[in-house]
DNA sequence: TCTGGGGTCCTAGGACCC
DNA sequence: TCTGGGGTCCTAGGACCC
């Protein structure tokens, strides 16, 4: 505050940081229409795992009002008859142009926070009162020229109003996919104008409440009873008010905050009634998401496991089990003997189940030596085990599909997810690279 | 027949301790 | 029968995000 009255005293102009939130349109879809042309300018879908429903559409298929989250199945003839473009999600492409295009974004901003494989916050210098749109014109170019991908940028003073402004932009067409919610004079009226469950952090339970409080809008939530809020939402309320207010509450935070956990967690393609199916399925989950913590370099000091039945059943059910562990750990074989012990816990012969899943909780960064006393393993058979387990990580990272796994992963399943549309491109699998023969 | 997966944060309530 | 206040940890579950 002192400084801002220096400032004014002094007669020098207020410089600032903006925010600005940047995504990439239609982002899965647009991965595979960057790399393959024919896709382009075609009305083209991406589903979820199990081919299950739609999670992303070109701007294409948009027109033809398909809906976010829609059912494959219901909609399969729909897409049919208008000459949809199908396709399964391919995690490793969008995986590593996510990669690229952060890249870019880094180069050109002086903080950065990776939202998500599509969103990143970046922190801006501002010029009093200085208009940015030049700067996300040449930004927005770049992107585009390198990896043919279009981006939307929403500016404002804070996280949650550069989530609004990147709404906003999307929504205003002489934009041009660019919005500064920052310099705008008339801030509340664009703050009408979005719906109150389409601010970040609101949900459908949330915004189900507020409207009933007759809250409809972003500016009414913004004006409504603070003491109100915080009651029934707490912290998370107060904090999404204040954002729209224009205080900063949310830093960016540019180093990723270590994971809390790992999960693998998959719906079968049939429901399954076995023991032995459940065990299978947790086993191979298990496998994964021991790898995925030694990619990381992280041990687990408890893990969950859990099954349920379908959403959609009469007879529901769930059940998780959670066990602390003697010490941390990564290692396979000892996280499968647990898991595989454990899910006798959650099953039920009388409930046909249609998910499971396994969490690695409390993760701490791995370190070799910090063994507890009550292990009695010998140094050296320590020593075999991690060996082992190294060199099944680094074939598999050699070779790819699994070439070494346990025993238990490689029984038949019935159950196994589908992916039945994958496109089949790819660049970062050099077998999947397309051959031209002249 | 068929409705994703992987995360985070927050709160409430119970158990336990001094 | 009476039997405090405050702290911490664990667990479950709700809500939300992309």
């Amino acid at each position: 505050m002192l400084l801002y009255i220096q400032y004014i005293i002094a007669g020098r102009q207020l410089e600032m940081n903006a925010i600005a939130l940047i995504d990439g349109n239609n982002f899965y879809a647009s991965c595979e229409q960057s790399i393959n042309p024919y896709l382009r300018n075609k009305p083209l879908v991406i589903l979820s795992n199990n081919d299950g429903c739609i999670i992303a559409r070109s701007a294409e298929a948009r027109i033809l009002k398909i809906r976010m989250g829609e059912p494959y199945f219901k909609i399969k003839e729909r897409l049919n008859k208008l000459g949809v473009i199908v396709l399964s999600s391919n995690y490793s492409l969008y995986g590593d142009m996510s990669k690229r295009l952060m890249n870019l974004l880094k180069k050109n901003c002086e903080k950065i926070e990776i939202y998500s494989i599509d969103e990143a916050f970046i922190s801006i210098h501002r010029p009093h009162n200085k208009d940015l749109s030049p700067w996300a014109r040449k930004l927005r170019t770049l992107i585009y020229q390198n990896l043919g991908l279009t981006i939307t940028i929403g500016i404002a003073e804070n996280k949650l109003r550069a989530k609004l402004a990147n709404k906003l932009a999307k929504r205003i067409n002489y934009s041009a996919g660019i919005f500064d919610l920052g310099i705008t004079n008339d801030k509340n009226s664009y703050l009408k104008e979005i719906n109150v469950d389409n601010i970040w952090g609101i949900g459908t339970q949330t915004s189900r409440w507020l409207r009933s409080k007759g809250i409809k809008n972003a500016k009414e939530l913004k004006d409504m009873n603070q003491n109100e809020l915080k009651k029934k939402l707490g912290v998370v309320g107060q904090r999404i008010q204040l954002e729209l207010k224009g205080y900063q509450c949310l830093p960016i935070e540019e180093k990723r905050n270590q994971k809390k956990e790992i999960r693998v967690s998959r719906s079968f393609s049939k429901p399954i009634t076995k023991l032995e199916e459940l065990k299978h399925a947790l086993a191979i989950y298990t496998i994964r998401a021991s790898e995925k913590m030694r990619a990381q370099n992280l041990q687990a000091s408890s893990i969950t496991i859990f099954t349920r039945t379908s959403h959609y059943s009469k007879f529901n059910y769930q059940k998780s089990v959670y066990k602390k562990l003697v010490e941390a750990t990564n290692d396979t074989n000892i996280i499968l003997k647990i898991v595989i012990e454990l899910s006798k816990e959650i099953y039920h012969p009388e409930y046909k189940l249609t998910k499971a899943g396994v969490l690695m909780q409390e993760l701490s960064e791995f370190t070799y030596f910090q063994k507890s006393i009550l292990n009695y393993s010998s140094k050296n058979k320590l020593d075999k085990e991690r060996k082992l387990i190294q060199t099944i990580d680094s074939l598999n990272n050699k070779f790819k599909n699994e070439v070494i796994t346990w025993g238990i992963a490689k029984k038949n399943q019935s159950w196994g997810m589908n992916r039945k549309l994958l496109s089949g491109t790819s660049i970062t699998d050099i077998e999947k690279i397309p051959t031209i023969i002249i």
